[in-house]
DNA sequence: TGGTTATTTGGTATATATGCCAAATATGAA
DNA sequence: TTCATATTTGGCATATATACCAAATAACCA
C-alpha cells in the first residue's frame, strides 16, 4: 500500500487479528458466558454445543488474541475475560444491527 | 447449541457478521482515513494501494454491515463513518496489542 | 447520441477459517 | 505405574474470504 508503511501496514494486521479473534458467533458467546466469571473447557463445551475439540480451538484463538486468560487447577482450565475494554464495545454492536433491522425494515413499507 | 435457542444464535451470528466486517486491515485503513470526513472511492484506492474493485468491494461490506453510510455526488460515491461509537472501540484493541507485544517480549528476558 | 470518468459486479484462482474425528498430552488418583 | 478425566493438537474435508481482471452500470458533458 503506497501511503501505508510497512510498520503501519503491520499495525493493522495485527489490529484486524484481535477483532478477527472477536468475529464469530461461538466466540462471542462464549465471551458472553465468561463475562461474569471463568468456566472450564467443559462447561463451555456444553454451552456451547459443539465438540470438544472445536471449543478448545475457539478458546486458543480468543487467548492468541490476548482477550481471555487461563488458570489451571488440577487438569481443569478456566478461562475468563482478560481485556474488559472490549465488552464495552458489544453494546455498540449490538446498536448497529437494531438500526440494520430497523432500517431494512423500512425498506419494505 | 443447546443452550441457544434459534433466536439467540441468529443474533450472535449477525453480530458476528458486524465484528467481521472490521476485521481486515484495508478496512480498518479505511475507517481511520474517512474517521475525519467522507472520502470517495477512488481517493480511498490510492491510498489503500490495490486494485479498485477491491477497495470498492471492501466499501460495500462495511456498507452492508450498517458502519459506513454513502453519498452520491454525481458519478462519486463518497463513503463516511455512520456509527462513531465503534470508533471508540478501536484504541481498546490498540491497548490489547500493546499488552501482547509487551507480554512476548518479557517472555524472552 | 457518443464519449469520458467513477463505481460496481461477475468470474475465478488462491488463501484462510471452521468443524469433526482420532490421537496425543497433562494431571491427579488408585 | 496404570487408569480415568480434562484439554490440546494433527489431519482433513468443506466453507468462506480475498484479490485481481474484465465487463457492466451510472452520471455527466460535448
Amino acid at each position: 500500500m503506497p501511503n501505508m508503511n510497512e510498520k503501519t501496514n503491520a499495525n493493522y494486521k495485527a489490529r484486524a487479528e484481535i477483532i478477527k479473534a472477536l468475529a464469530h458467533p461461538s466466540r462471542l458467546f462464549i465471551i458472553d458466558q465468561i463475562t461474569n466469571g471463568e468456566r472450564n473447557v467443559q462447561d463451555l463445551t456444553c454451552l456451547v454445543g459443539a465438540d470438544i475439540s472445536t471449543v478448545s480451538k475457539h478458546l486458543a484463538i480468543l487467548k492468541n488474541a490476548g482477550i481471555v486468560k487461563i488458570d489451571k487447577r488440577g487438569a481443569q482450565v478456566f478461562y475468563s475475560i482478560k481485556v474488559p475494554c472490549l465488552l464495552k464495545f458489544l453494546p455498540c454492536v449490538e446498536a448497529v444491527l437494531k438500526n440494520n433491522v430497523k432500517e431494512r425494515k423500512a425498506c419494505l413499507k
